[in-house]
DNA sequence: AATTAGATATACATAATGTATAGTCAATCC
DNA sequence: GGATTGACTATACATTATGTATATCTAATT
């Protein structure tokens, strides 16, 4: 016979508690560790006040754990404000406000690095946090098909929009930022960005 | 009493040899395998058939050993011929052939991908490779002096390098290695980097 | 009062790095 | 030729992580 089942109001809001506490130390971990390295379960665990059974409970391993982090910064992240942009009557002024959207979400919280760090070792959250990138990568190719005039090649089109998906990485976002501000590394990199546009009018090449 | 020591051709010479067999089998092991994460001593050892504390009497860690895979690749990796591009009247010629060589370094081996990888995990192996890149940036940092006007403030030349700098990074490199040849990726790295000139000389922003 | 979901306690299997100690064998020195 | 030395081996051990298995506890539901 089958055991009968039932949601359970508290119980689920009380494990939904433990699971966002869970995560919050695990971001936190991330942060003030100095290398992905040093992140064990068992820290996050001590952490966050529970077991690390617990942590296995709510995310089934390490991986679910970091995309469950990677998601929650999303999240809070500035990315909503993505929609607004793409929105905009002025597709380069919108380009703009997408490198300024990122450049803020990259340098708000330092776990991103370690994230990103994380892709080396687990290929399969390498993949997870390619497939969230790629909502960027179709922001950038909607943009350039909106600036791209008629004589422009397909193959120019994937030219800007991947150069520009590289300039928007996180990589670069973290190359730039040694010895500049946020705001500093936006510029520079609106800048580029605008450069690598100059094809997609101009037919002298 | 002192022990007496002295120095065995035939026995270092043996002792070169087995060095090479185990960076040999390292950079395989690294090519062949799909992530770094796989990437143990012991299967490094088997593979050269030699027990696993060898490694370590030759290597002393497994930083160790990843710095020697990397130094073998750069040495048959085709950077001496930055000398010659460097000496190039043209600067901006000198550039491009600068990317040229950078990009055939960076898909020469695909090892270096997942030696990239490894400075995920192992921050004073990401110190040690960083260092190694600096000498790239000293090449650009001179190109850069070479073409500004003097009109280019300190600011706008350091925005130059440092953009090609992340323009000839390896991360870049993959980002735009997907669908297209290394000389495809090559030609739109250049492209890049001649337009990130553009600020050195036109004084208008 | 019985049941159930979430969490715990404890144990185990596996794999990797790194260290320690003793032993093997051929090249070198006297 | 015999003692010594350097590279390598064999074996063992300590440590740290991930991940799985099993039994138990506790408070919320039925």
């Amino acid at each position: 016979m089958p055991p009968r089942s039932y949601v359970s109001p508290a119980r689920s809001a009380a494990a939904a508690e433990t699971r966002e506490r869970v995560i919050e130390a695990a971001s936190r971990t991330l942060r003030e560790g100095e290398s992905i390295a040093r992140f064990s379960l068992d820290t996050v665990a001590k952490a966050a006040g529970v077991t690390r059974l617990t942590v296995y409970n709510q995310f089934g391993s390490r991986r679910g754990l970091l995309e469950a982090v990677f998601d929650e910064i999303a999240r809070h992240g500035g990315l909503h404000q993505l929609a607004d942009a793409m929105a905009m009557a002025d597709p380069r002024a919108a380009l703009d406000r997408m490198v300024e959207i990122f450049c803020a979400f990259w340098s708000r919280d330092s776990a991103v690095a370690r994230l990103h760090d994380a892709m080396a070792t687990d290929p399969e959250f390498a993949e997870a946090l390619r497939e969230r990138n790629e909502r960027r990568r179709r922001g950038v190719t909607a943009l350039i098909d909106r600036i791209a005039g008629k004589g422009a090649s397909p193959q120019t089109r994937k030219d800007a929009v991947d150069l520009i998906f590289a300039l928007t990485s996180y990589p670069t976002f973290a190359l730039l930022s040694t010895g500049r501000s946020r705001d500093e590394v936006c510029r520079l990199v609106q800048a580029a960005c605008r450069a690598a546009l100059a094809p997609l009018i101009n037919p002298s090449s």
